[in-house]
DNA sequence: TCCATTCTCTGACTTTAGTCAGAGAATTCG
DNA sequence: CGAATTCTCTGACTAAAGTCAGAGAATGGA
């Protein structure tokens, strides 16, 4: 990769680590350590399962029992089981003490942030703010790990779920699966064909299908997800390149899909990524466009 | 503040340090902790005084003479009193075994970069840059603090020193101080006058100096100086701001000011910032323009 | 010249962060 | 139903990071 690209890529980090960094440690600085202030933090005003915090935090079990029981002893934190079904895991949840305390975190935190943009003028605090949410942005994007998943892994599930939930809600008269082209697990399993699903922090946000048909010239995409809240990260066009590239290694050439006239921004991407409307080469009731590229 | 704003840099603070401090993690450990590979870094190729170090670092002078023990002892850095005038001060240098690692840190920082860009498209990688470029330069800009010091401060000195090393570069025929209308350490002190030096991370990077003359209905400025490696960072701009605030707390309503026709930059700013030209208002030798602006 | 200051270093600590093994209860899967 | 797994917790550690006091040599200023 460029060089030049790269050093500004190691400055900005310098630049912003120090500065940054900084900031957290001036304000933040309580009484209490980073490690219970965070978890503080990230517990939240609702009260969060412990499981959930130590994903969260990615925290070794008996760390965070330990931090957990520190909070406790200070009367931040009650730790019980939330009245949830499964006995056992556990919540945590704020006493009021711990309420207070998370709200000074906060107040800081916005100080910290104010104190950034207090000496700039009002154009450059404009500036910033832009070219942070911009960086902010495309770290999310290339956060985001696209992996073949079996489609009876719980992420895969999700997305499937999420597109006939989507399509339901988009299609005029709502949305069957059966009675579309099939895509059932056995045709998403190698070697007949794969699922890509992408995923932002463990949430699955995006998938695509792959139907490789090795008697057939060309390989078939369906199923294909971008969650709303991630739209706008180049997710689509990256799981359609990783399906191709993926396609492409198997051998096969062409890469064939239908889609639905009410999927419009779907309908751009393939435009945009190469691919020419056909004629209809099969008769998937949902479909209005059929598309080809030839990789 | 604008409560979006601070949000939007809270926000910001949090994706970053995720995504960077997981880089840091992943990519620089290598078997030697994060203290003493930030040492190892700093040190430098050329080697670097103990004491610049400990400033550089912020670290407890027993804590870094300790790291420093660690590092000499597994062979990568020599510490002896670099053959310089002060015997108390000791150099801390890579030997060729230090160097290797510190080269081997250095490679793993880049691949951690390039493991941020390489999921992105090549647009993408173009836009993150350019907004990486743009947070660095506004974070560094929000850096500069600007202070009233003594003429006799070090840092003062150095201002008035390039200041008068530029005017000399960029007057035709040169620039000699004593020609000029005076602005000597006795009226750049309260109640006379003042000095406003702006600095960034300890360095020197701008000045300018107020005379009051309680006498006079307006203040003078002079010595109006900006490092060129800092400029664009709206610093000109901000130098001015402070000082128009000061002369307006002290209860005068006018500011005036001249310069010379080779300083374009500077009188684009005056324009841009207020300020009139006027009819001579004094005989300085190497004006050409003279300004005023009514606060 | 002498006194205060600077610079580095060592000794003696504390706190924070984190790891690992394993136990006990609850749940899920075959 | 029984076995494997999940979830939380405690005990017993280690390593890293950092603090504080003070000593000894070198330097600078009155």
């Amino acid at each position: 990769m460029d060089a030049v690209t790269i050093s500004q890529v190691r400055r900005f980090q310098r630049t912003v680590t120090q500065r940054i960094g900084a900031l957290d440690d001036r304000f933040l600085a309580t009484d209490r350590p980073l490690g219970q202030a965070r978890l503080l933090w990230e517990i939240g005003a609702d009260g969060s399962e412990v499981r959930a915090l130590r994903a969260r935090l990615e925290l070794d079990s008996g760390y965070l029992s330990r931090l957990l029981r520190s909070l406790e002893a200070d009367g931040l934190v009650v730790v019980d089981d939330g009245g949830g079904s499964d006995g056992r895991v556990r919540t945590a949840r704020l006493t009021p003490a711990g309420i207070a305390e998370r709200e000074e975190l906060d107040r800081r935190s916005d100080r910290a942030a104010a104190s950034l943009l207090e000496p700039l003028s009002q154009r450059q605090r404009e500036r910033l703010v832009a070219a942070m949410a911009e960086v902010e942005r495309l770290l999310l994007a290339s956060t985001v790990a696209i992996d073949v998943l079996d489609p009876g892994d719980p992420s895969a599930r999700h997305c499937m779920q999420a597109y006939a939930d989507e399509l339901a809600r988009r299609f005029d008269g709502g949305f069957d699966p059966a009675r579309g082209i099939s895509a059932d697990d056995q045709e998403l399993r190698p070697p007949a064909g794969m699922l890509l699903v992408a995923t932002l922090r463990a949430e699955p946000v995006g998938c695509v299908a792959v139907k490789l048909h090795h008697d057939a010239a060309a390989a078939h995409l369906k199923r294909m997800w971008v969650d709303p809240g991630t739209r706008g990260l180049g997710l689509g066009r990256r799981l359609l390149a990783e399906a191709e590239a993926r396609v492409a290694a198997s051998g096969i050439r062409t890469v064939r899909l239908e889609t639905n006239r009410a999927l419009t921004e779907a309908i751009a991407l393939y435009r945009a990524s190469g691919y020419r409307e056909v004629e209809p080469f099969n008769d998937e009731f949902y479909a209005h466009h059929w598309f080809e590229k030839r990789l």
